[in-house]
DNA sequence: TAAGGTTGCACAAACGATTGTGCAATGTAA
DNA sequence: TTACATTGCACAATCGTTTGTGCAACCTTA
């Protein structure tokens, strides 16, 4: 069923239905007895308008792309909720692209969606800055956990460095000098941010930084188990680890169990990324909570913003919260 | 850049600029000089169709809708993944629809997606075959986890009632009597046939059927979580529990920790659904394992095939896996 | 050199909607 | 009755592609 067809049925012009189906007929002079026609005709049939040619001829989708490194990566899986729900209520669909942390695949995911006339970009980019991101200049667009420093693109972002700046101070606090850091994505802004404030942490308690101590490439839960052995084939041996992704340590904790070290009377763990399970897992793990919902929603509303022409704000960091758990023992009692 | 701007440039029609760009030239005997200069000049301007164009044109956008209950679930953003990398091979986009569980989000979604065009849908529907599908009827459809037996729809779908009675059975065969088990959507057929393997594995041991213990109405953290002090009241209590999803068994395992119940020393646990932190909580989890990548690639090839007008398979069933690990104790030690 | 074939492309309609403008028909006022 | 305003709607272009058909211009052959 067409505007066309509903036309021809009650021998009137395309014109004057769209205006009814629109609401405009009163702006138009439609007459009460046309509108009743067409809005029964167009009731009765089921209408709804085909959101392709009116796309075409407006020039606007109502489609946001949605280009994430793994959406079964439960971070992305939970952001791609809250993002999906905040769009939704704006009238947005979201077009997914899962680029499997490739950026050639995000190169051509990229340039789809714009084939595709997206209206806006959220994206979670896999690698720095680079020439396949140049042409959306001209496409509102908030990056999400991951951004460039100094680009120009909108972001939302978790306070990467000062999340582990925390959790690194954390595990100082517990009297750790040694502790192993396994890394993500190592291009990822987040992950670089993340290394800085574990870093940073070290410096302010006097602390050398020890580069054989950072460990591993990806968010992975292969790099987490394959990241164990190296931690414990360290000399001297950490006596904590600091996860910089739940897949990660999901991989270290397999290890841990595998290798029969026990968490965390033999070495402590604390996360990045809270998830539902760190709660039951032997032992409860210690994390720092990136609040995924305010970083959608935020997220939606500075694209909502661009959309709608308005400048928005650039940037946006969101701080994580640390939860304690158990993962975590005292070594050398404080003395007092 | 568009077809008509390369056409004016080049002093051609629009119509030999989109033969040559569609490597219909020679078929329309396009001369090689012109060729060239078309193909030249677009990639020249990074020339890509508006698909919204030929989306209208060809009535065909390449798009798929995909409606699931909870993209947030780790089972549904497994799927979703391995439906998205196989859809991308064959130059198919999604678009996402997450229903929340909600019958009338489901309903208003997929009137939305008809009207953007979609290709073809895959669902996992909220309810049971209700009015809202039948304008389905036409749009090549393939059901997913969810199904409706005598329906007209094709799915594919875990051998549920097969993995229900393999877990149940295997409980039995550990000497427990009395199982509790915990629901999850109590509509959705999944469920249903669950409930059904369950069933029919007491009846074959000649165990009585006791309805108060099936708890629960939800695929939840919560509901799990609030099942588990039910279970404990019960008299006399269970032995054993089934858990017919992941995030219900995380709720269950919260709850446990939380009343300092022993698993499975206190009581014994397997669950629906296998998760990679299974093998890390506290203890490791036996699991029926559905086989997420076989049914995603099942699903989409079946898709394929409708969408090439051909039949495809009607019905596909996939037998989930148990996972042995540490949950179920072994009571009344076999006599021997 | 006339007939017929080939080459190389353009015309125009179509997909389904939206929108600025135009224009009869009717109503109103003087 | 004339002049003008209002009512109620249609025309036609447009968004960017695709495609069946048509038609000059040139070439070939006898």
């Amino acid at each position: 069923m067409t505007i066309k067809e509903i036309a021809k049925r009650l021998d009137l012009s395309p014109t004057t239905v769209s205006r009814v189906l629109n609401g405009n007929g009163k702006k138009y002079r439609i007459s009460d007895k046309t509108e009743k026609l067409v809005l029964e005709i167009a009731k009765a049939h089921n209408f709804s308008p085909n959101l392709v040619a009116r796309g075409l001829r407006l020039q606007k989708t109502n489609t946001i792309g949605l280009v994430i490194p793994d959406i079964s990566n439960p971070f992305f899986a939970s952001l791609a909720k809250h993002l999906e729900t905040a769009l939704r209520r704006k009238g947005k669909f979201i077009i997914l692209g899962d680029t499997q942390g490739s950026i050639s695949v995000e190169k051509e995911t990229i340039k789809t969606l714009l084939s595709r006339q997206i209206d806006g970009l959220l994206i979670a980019p896999v690698g720095i800055a680079g020439q396949h991101l140049e042409t959306l200049a001209a496409l509102p667009t908030v990056m999400i956990d991951r951004y460039f420093p100094g680009g120009d693109f909108a972001f939302v972002s978790s306070d990467n460095f000062k999340g582990a700046h925390t959790a690194t101070s954390y595990l100082l606090g517990k009297g750790h000098k040694r502790v192993a850091c396994i890394q993500g994505t190592v291009e990822a802004v987040s992950n670089k941010e993340r290394i800085r404030g574990y870093k940073k942490a070290l410096e302010q308690q006097g602390l050398a930084f020890d580069p054989s101590l950072i460990i591993g490439d990806d968010f992975t839960i292969r790099n987490g188990y394959q990241a164990f052995s190296k931690i414990m084939g360290l000399k001297p041996r950490p006596t904590a680890i600091f996860s910089l992704g739940n897949p990660i340590t999901i991989g270290l904790l397999k290890a841990a169990q595998t290798n029969k070290v026990k968490i965390p009377d033999d070495i402590s763990l604390i996360s990045f990324d809270e998830q539902p399970y760190f709660e039951i897992t032997s032992p409860p793990i210690t994390t720092i909570s990136q609040q995924i919902e305010e970083m959608g929603k935020k997220a939606v509303d500075i694209l909502m913003a661009h959309l709608a022409g308005e400048p928005g704000q650039r940037s946006n960091f969101i701080d994580p919260i640390l939860i304690e758990r158990s993962s975590v023992a005292q070594i050398n009692p404080p003395a007092n």
